[in-house]
DNA sequence: ACCTGAACACCGTTCAAGT
DNA sequence: ACCTGAACACCGTTCAAGT
């Protein structure tokens, strides 16, 4: 056997060593692959082959373990920066899209991730950056621009949210609401019942998709209005 | 003793039986008073003194219990009804503020609430009606409402989510945000750094109520552009 | 320094038995 | 029909002991 050698290329097997970065690649391979209710310590050290108190030399508890994964995620982000070839409303719209992109990634995670508070703010700040520089083109004023890139986050936590919820469980959206809105008593809701019921299943037909870039047209016209407002 | 007979008046102590309501209440009442980590089967059933199985003779299980807490938060929303004595665009605002409000009510909640699928869309049902009356007469066309009131209501969602996760931990958004941004190297963000930077504290100054009409501006300005361009 | 085994104080849930 | 006790197969984590 060539490199036996103490430190020297791949460590061989045995040499082997836990480390944070291991531990949180084989949390977030589980996580991904049954879901967040799958990842359990003893799990988790069973599939590294280590004891389960093992674990605890390197990452102090499990809620340090899901910080870790909601960290993961967020450093897995790249948002592009299409420069200023491109209107700032469609350059705003990228670097949406990219974020939403980067939250399908892992949709087991998106509620841990969604709602670390530090994760979410700890890297939000570096992937805000294509958002400020879009809003700043845009000509809205310091204030405006940090209440626009809230306000849109929030938009797009809340649409990867409903997306990772239904993603999670299988069922159709539009015929799913039809029948609620037609088991509704007939005054309840007037209105919702004229207008979906006349959509009906093919006008309900929801894409993911669709839905987002509707929720970004709406808010990138919004915000123009408000910078020419200022 | 007065009121001796079998079911007239409130239940005498040895008569109270578990049923599916009682068993909710309490449960409320723990997540609310101690978190959601806090709701165990076994604890529930202490706080009826009960014995734990005795719970599964009306809820199949813990998940069981879990959504009968979001159908229970949003059975207890109340969407007000200004009428036509208020612009549209008025009328839909107070119709978000109202369905935030109702979410604000249990924030240990507000995960399990949004990403409960069956419950979301079980009463958004019902609650969508001031949406869908006030963006009808906004003069949006059926397939626009449905669009718009999604978007409206992933906006809140998110915001919700940030609400309740931030006033979980106890941190200041503000300062925190400073010091990640300053902490950035200089090249790293430029335009985020020089707009949040510029704010400073005093001008960051984040209120939860003010994000919130922010958005909300935002999003009616931008469904009033969109009905324009119907 | 890193890993382990045994143990503690919990979980959710099944099942057979009670009334 | 409703409730219970004992039991099963798990949890996360502490602690003292090994190397």
């Amino acid at each position: 056997m060539v490199n036996v050698g103490k430190r020297s290329g791949r460590p061989r097997a045995g040499e082997e060593r836990l480390s944070r970065e291991a531990i949180l690649t084989a949390a977030l391979r589980i996580v991904d692959d049954e879901g967040i209710d799958a990842l359990t310590m003893r799990r988790l050290a069973a599939t590294l082959q280590v004891n389960p108190m093992s674990l605890y030399h390197h990452l102090p508890n499990k809620a340090a373990v899901l910080a870790g994964l909601a960290e993961l995620v967020f450093a897995g982000l790249e948002l592009p920066d299409p420069g200023d070839a491109v209107p700032w409303d469609e350059q705003l719209k990228e670097a949406a899209r990219a974020y939403r992109n980067g939250l399908r990634q892992h949709p087991n995670l998106a509620l841990q991730v969604l709602s670390d508070t530090s994760a979410v703010s700890d890297v939000v700040v570096v992937t805000m950056e294509p958002f400020y520089l879009a809003l700043d083109r845009a000509g809205l004023s310091p204030r405006q621009i940090f209440e626009a890139a809230n306000t849109l986050i929030d938009f797009i936590h809340g649409f990867s949210l409903g997306e990772a919820s239904v993603r999670a469980q299988t069922f159709e959206l539009a015929p799913d609401l039809l029948t609620r809105v037609r088991a509704l008593p007939a005054d309840k809701a007037p209105t919702l019942t004229r207008i979906v019921d006349g959509l009906g299943v093919e006008g309900l037909a929801y894409d993911f998709d669709d839905g987002f870039e509707s929720g970004l047209s709406t808010l990138t016209a919004g915000i123009a209005a408000t910078a020419r407002r200022r």
